[in-house]
DNA sequence: CCCCCCCC
């Protein structure tokens, strides 16, 4: 096939070193389920490891027959791999690329046969994979695909821990990842996290009371649903935090249309589930989270599911807001920022919003937000999330380091534009029209200020440049006395010199209207590229490239900052407009903000 | 058996 493939090499990539090559796999299946904006697919290789991405590669999920189906038994290739470590440790296969060989059609005799691999695929095996370490990015750079191998170590629960407590060790005590609903008898021993409260239920089917919460073990985790009269059983016993031994629950499959988790099936306790503390789970982690750094969030798609964590530099106070089902909840909005330099608006709701304190700068991890496009890019959390203020992780003492020896003082620009911070805050967006229309400049006494995405048609070339008074802050235009000396009225005194300053007159359009405005010296260097000297020597020796300077600094888009302001001269009032501020236009944050529009729009 | 995930 013309590639060398490398093979038996996933224990490599799963211990941690980076692939430079290819390795053949053989995967069991593939399951894809693409619900509510995102795709994930789970790969379960021959071994029975699975890797997990919430990402599909669209040429990979193009050549397969469909959405929503298992594909079993594919050869593929993963051609590129990275890893990265997360908080405990383990290692993260990042996988760059990756290619389908064959279906299960086409395999024949190749699955299940892991031979087949050794003598006849594999042209060149070897066995250690790449060294380099200080090869690869920490960050994944642009990986277009992410997978967590959700280590599914079939039960590596030692038989001391078996029997050490109480009830499980009659059945079988197995890890979550081999839960599934053809297992007879089985136990597991697991923690609980982001225990729900109990709430009610009514609709044309009945009405009810449930409560959920979501246990993990070394190996992944699964939801668990508690209905009625368990509920007044189980919601008592069942502590945030802490690691019981469960067993005889009903799974059935998950809805992945509300269940995030990285499990194909959840769980529902019946009236002989069993529950039972477990006294030593010390070795029972808490939730896995793989955080994805804030700057990071900019690339990531809408709606993901993602970890993070951060320093709640400053945090707004709680509101209560009323939602469409004119449901009343609390919310309260964080700004959390990392080594990266970005920061990103989090917000809480309901109690956790309350209770939330921010005013010492807590590290703040959240596990499950969802990254939603609202001005830009911003979190919020759902019930399925966990917040967690200042964590027992590296990850968060290492934020509290950086922040406290320096980080603190860091500008960190916001990927969210939120209307009382930062400097896209005080953007007072307008376009040409708009200012016109709403009388902009003649409504009061003081200038009015407003921002927008114009191109700059056309400068007047003449009159552009004058000769200025050199002494400092004067700017006023020098009178040539024709003796080698240069007037200013201002400043009353001759100088043996002046300085060029360029004062332009140029016409801006947006795609309604068109406006004349002025532009003194900084906002007319930035437009036309070059310093007012240059421009003012080469104006007296070279008219071809003067002339050049002007067409080539039409029809470029900028972001202007402008002034407007009803300025009487000789008894005739005009309204003047002055450019005070020219930016570049980044087109990625202009689109944002018309979608944003368009949304508001839409409301 | 639920399935709410909110607001600008």
């Amino acid at each position: 096939m013309g590639v060398n493939l490398t093979q038996g090499a996933v224990k490599d990539l799963v211990e941690g070193a980076p692939v430079h090559e290819p390795v053949l796999q053989l995967i069991d299946s593939l399951h894809i389920s693409t619900g509510s904006g995102t795709s994930r697919y789970r790969l379960k290789m021959s071994d029975g490891r699975y890797f997990w991405s919430s990402f599909l590669l669209a040429t990979q999920l193009n050549s397969l027959p469909e959405k929503n189906l298992l594909v079993p038994h594919c050869v593929c290739v993963l051609k590129r791999t990275t890893s990265n470590t997360l908080s405990d440790g383990r290692r993260v296969i990042v996988v760059l690329d990756m290619e389908i060989l064959q279906s299960a059609e086409e395999s024949g005799g190749l699955i299940g046969n892991p031979a087949a691999f050794k003598d006849g695929m594999v042209s060149k095996p070897r066995t250690s994979p790449m060294n380099s370490r200080a090869a690869f990015s920490p960050r994944g750079g642009a990986s277009p695909s992410t997978f967590s191998p959700a280590k599914a170590s079939p039960s590596k629960v030692s038989p001391k821990k078996a029997s050490s407590s109480s009830p499980g060790p009659s059945t079988n005590l197995i890890s979550i990842a081999q839960l599934n609903p053809y297992l007879s008898k089985w136990t597991i021993r697991a923690r609980v996290m982001n225990k729900a409260s109990i709430r009610n239920w009514s609709n044309s089917r009945g009405e009810g009371k449930l409560f959920s919460f979501v246990v993990v073990d070394e190996s992944g985790e699964i939801k668990i649903t508690v209905f009625n009269n368990e509920v007044d059983k189980f919601f008592p016993l069942v502590e945030q935090g802490k690691v019981y031994y469960i067993s005889k629950a009903t799974l059935k499959v998950a809805n992945k249309q509300y269940n995030t988790l990285n499990h194909d099936y959840e769980m529902t306790l019946h009236a002989h589930s069993s529950i039972v503390p477990c006294a030593d789970g010390q070795d029972i982690p808490a939730a896995q989270c793989d955080f994805v750094p804030i700057a990071e969030l900019e690339n990531r798609d809408k709606d993901a599911i993602i970890d993070v964590i951060g320093v709640c530099k400053t945090v707004e106070d709680v509101s209560r807001i009323t939602t469409r089902t004119s449901r009343e909840v609390s919310k309260r909005t964080l700004h959390l920022i990392d080594t990266t330099g970005k920061m990103v608006a989090a917000t809480l709701w309901g109690e956790e919003a309350e209770k939330f304190d921010g005013s010492e700068q807590p590290v703040v991890a959240i596990k499950g937000a969802r990254l939603s496009d609202f001005g830009g890019r911003s979190l919020s959390t759902l019930f399925s999330s966990t917040v967690m203020v200042n964590p027992d992780i590296p990850e968060a003492i290492r934020l509290r380091a950086w922040y406290d020896h320096g980080g603190y003082a860091q500008d960190s620009q916001s990927l969210s534009e939120t209307k009382s911070r930062g400097s896209g805050a005080r953007m007072n967006w307008k376009t040409l029209s708009e200012v016109k229309n709403e009388n902009f400049g003649t409504r009061r006494k003081e200038a009015d200020y407003f921002s927008c995405v114009a191109t700059l048609l056309y400068i007047r070339k003449d009159s552009c440049l004058y000769r200025a008074c050199p002494s400092s802050d004067c700017n006023k235009k020098v009178i040539d006395q024709f003796n080698g000396w240069f007037r200013c009225e201002k400043c009353n005194q001759d100088f043996p010199n002046f300085e060029y300053r360029l004062l332009l007159s140029a016409n801006l359009a947006d795609f309604g209207d068109n406006q004349w405005v002025t532009c003194f010296q900084e906002t007319a260097e930035v437009l036309l590229g070059h310093s007012a000297e240059t421009l003012g020597r080469l104006r007296d020796t070279d008219e071809a490239a003067f002339d050049a300077v002007f067409q080539k600094a039409n029809f470029t888009s900028y972001i202007f900052k402008i002034r407007v302001k009803l300025e009487t001269y000789n008894d005739e009032s005009r309204v003047k407009a002055t450019v005070m501020e020219v930016q570049p236009l980044d087109h990625r944050e202009y689109s944002r903000r018309l979608l944003g529009n368009i949304r508001k729009l839409a409301q």
